[in-house]
DNA sequence: CGTTTACGGTTAACACCGTTCACAAACTTG
DNA sequence: CAAGTTTGTGAACGGTGTTAACCGTAAACG
């Protein structure tokens, strides 16, 4: 066990220069611009190659903006949930999944950078990075919270195909499996089933490959989720929650 | 009426041109490398600034080679129908699908240049194009010869929220409704909802933002078909459909 | 047929990009 | 204070897209 020592003053510098790193990174997105190592170094006032004390090289650039961004925006995804009472667990969850979309349309550099970038080596650092992806966390998080309350009907783990099992069970992708009994796994699976249909929606409304009048609309991102309600047992609840997920599309649009 | 005039020599030699940028151009992305105007210009012997008189600029010159890229692939998935005889409607669109999936996963970047390439603004050039994909054309007519066989029952066109209801009626998204009666449009929406789904388990596994033994085992892409087949009336034919899908994975994966 | 025009290429240059290396200043530490 | 580590600089290399001025040649036209 490492004894916790205070930082040196060293160390919170650096830190601090990774912290302005990051904060211009996702200024220059913002903005419209590339990122680009150049870009950021001399946004900072330093020169380019001052930042590979920093960074091995661009692609772990990338790879720790797109970390901090998804920490930022998964935020927003909670607060979108806390808007609701602590024990709505469904509406949490569509919440959350509603200002997922919205804040992909608004911020698709962003997107792209978080959720559409190839991870070339397996081994590689954005495997971890990914593991620990705040997004996905929150969302199989309210997920499970969902579940442990109404118990909605989950697939046998046993049941499961073999590649599907040895996945849910030692997961990879970002996941809350604490609190989890081995034998729940399954919800996992649907888990990723959903995630699944939710990026398909958003990741075509985001690359513009829909009509416009849809995207617009929202109607398809709807759709999709209302396809899927059924499977952690909020048929029922469809109505309500339409209605919720209609008027937080039309607020945060108007906006 | 334009009367059709024999190409002239000259139009006739840049046509040829145009067909060598394109050669090149996916020679260069089957070899990995990234494609730039000045590696083309390069490998066709010729220096970088030759080929703005072909193309306007970098984008346009994405622009054509993906068009091509989809054209080519998409003779793929028709290929994978022909091998089934041709009133197998349901088995020929699936077969298509998988193909699609296949050729997704064994070309990364050709699937992010044509699928994942956002387009900006909503009257390029590329939007016309886009109406033009051949892939999608491919689909929406498999899906269209399976309904006027089977006849499964599909949204009515009233029904339909107004943006979708328009969307539908005037398609700027490539589908073939040649031969589809205005009160028959509710299939395009079928159409949409199984592109979504499609696009959503291939571009996460493309880029990896999935588990990989979950990846390896096709067994997301697999559910996502299942979870489909009902909406296009097959859900008694699938366990026929589902031993035809798995056969190609395990065909062309070991291949 | 000769003249004119337009096309398809060149060279040179600009402004970016990621990346490496040798070196110097500054700060921490013994 | 001296030694050593950390952090930044300047110069340079090879790569990118893109623009400008220029020129021979092939097509088009009177």
């Amino acid at each position: 066990m490492g004894t916790l020592r205070q930082p040196t003053r060293r160390e919170r510098q650096r830190e601090e220069t990774y912290d302005e790193i990051v904060a211009v990174s996702r200024q220059l997105l913002a903005e419209g611009a590339e990122l680009s190592l150049r870009a950021v170094a001399g946004r900072m006032g330093v020169t380019p190659p001052a930042l590979y004390r920093y960074v091995a090289n661009y692609q772990e650039l990338v790879d720790l903006v797109a970390f901090e961004i998804d920490k930022a925006a998964t935020g927003r995804f909670r607060a979108a949930a806390d808007e609701l009472p602590e024990d709505d667990y469904a509406g949490r969850l569509l919440m959350s999944t509603t200002e997922f979309r919205q804040w992909a349309l608004a911020n698709p550099r962003e997107f792209g950078l978080v959720f559409a970038n190839p991870v070339a080596d397996a081994n590689c650092i954005r495997r971890e990075m990914l593991t620990l992806a705040s997004s996905g966390h929150l969302l199989t998080g309210q997920m499970r919270a969902l579940w442990q309350h109404n118990h909605h009907p989950i697939p046998a783990v046993d049941e499961l195909p073999p590649a599907v099992r040895d996945a849910v069970t030692d997961p990879v992708i970002p996941a809350e499996t604490e609190g989890l009994q081995p034998d729940e796994r399954g919800l996992i699976w649907v888990y990723m089933q959903g995630w699944t249909a939710l990026y398909g929606v958003v990741a075509l409304e985001v690359f513009g490959h829909m009509d416009p009048r849809v995207i617009e609309s929202g109607e398809m991102f709807i759709d999709t989720i209302r396809n899927f309600v059924p499977r952690v047992g909020l048929a029922e609840d469809w109505p309500r929650l339409e209605a919720m997920v209609r008027a937080r599309l039309a607020d945060s649009s108007g906006r």
